[in-house]
DNA sequence: CCTATCTCAGTTGCACTGATATGG
DNA sequence: CCCATATCAGTGCAACTGAGATAG
């Protein structure tokens, strides 16, 4: 503090509901989103891994579930997971015979993926585990709260998904 | 909602709004964390970045501006940064004029870190942007809504890093 | 010739681990 | 001796880029 207002700055005090940082920087919407995402997303993770699974994994089988098999390019656009990484995640589910990838004879170009009877209820599994994982995450909100959030992030994710593409 | 008749459900009709993927998927509160989160922080990033910063940058002008001069460790706590990242933060501030680092007389492991008169000029042009990029990001929300995801958010941090530490 | 699909190799940012040197 | 601090090397993951091979 050489030169502006070093004095009667105010001490900073630290708050009593656990966040230390500065207030400007903690009360940011922006910082409130990345932190609540790296929480939740943490907290999924760890149960799908406890249950040797990633969210990706449930990504692309909610996918085949609801709208059967697919080639890679499709379960790419229809996920959100992009079309290099989706190898590795089909690789990991056929490695455990979830999925079945094979040539489609009227398009050589690709691979479709089929979910295979395990996978179906490996996906009944994951799908109740998500909904346990997911009410851990919101824990701290009522009802009509969650609502009121998932509507309001929906608004968000659409108008970006919109300009993005 | 209530639409859970398994037999008769439409076939997964894509949705006319840009979103293609599985009901399921697409609805899930800890999904819409993550992709709102990756939207916004993408905005933010790229809007940091054509101004040659980070968000870390900004976290630790602010608490320097907030508080005054800290150790690094002290840095760490307060913003969130891991510790060991920290170190090249500091780095990048120091190789741009915007903060000091030296031995602390009093406490020689301690580094003290300093904001510069150019630390603080960047900070003010930094919270500038920062609010431009806010609002770009929250574009869709009204103010009251935005105040209503602000606090749930901040409901869902404190709860979450109350539990872990 | 151009485009789409799948694959691989590699990059970047972020969160984190483990080890080490130094000082309290 | 134990603990805190700062640093470095490296891991794992997610999102992404670029290029090559194959096929429509």
């Amino acid at each position: 503090m050489s030169s502006s207002e070093p004095g009667t700055a105010p001490p900073a005090a630290p708050r009593m509901d656990g966040r230390t940082g500065p207030a400007r920087l903690q009360g940011l919407p922006t910082r409130l989103l990345s932190l609540a995402a790296t929480h939740s997303d943490r907290l999924v993770n760890e149960g799908l891994a406890a249950a040797d699974a990633r969210k990706w994994h449930y990504a692309v089988l909610a996918t085949l579930e609801e709208s059967g098999p697919a080639s890679q390019a499709e379960l790419s656009r229809r996920t959100g997971i992009y079309r290099s990484d989706l190898v590795s995640v089909i690789n990991e589910l056929t490695d455990r015979g979830l999925v079945e990838r094979a040539p489609d004879p009227a398009d050589r170009r690709r691979n479709v993926i089929t979910m295979t009877e395990r996978g179906r209820a490996r996906f009944a599994r994951l799908d109740t585990l998500i909904t346990e994982l997911e009410d851990e995450v919101l824990a701290p909100l009522g009802p009509a709260e969650r609502d009121q959030l998932a509507r309001l992030l929906t608004r968000l994710v659409d108008h970006h998904a919109r300009r993005d593409g």
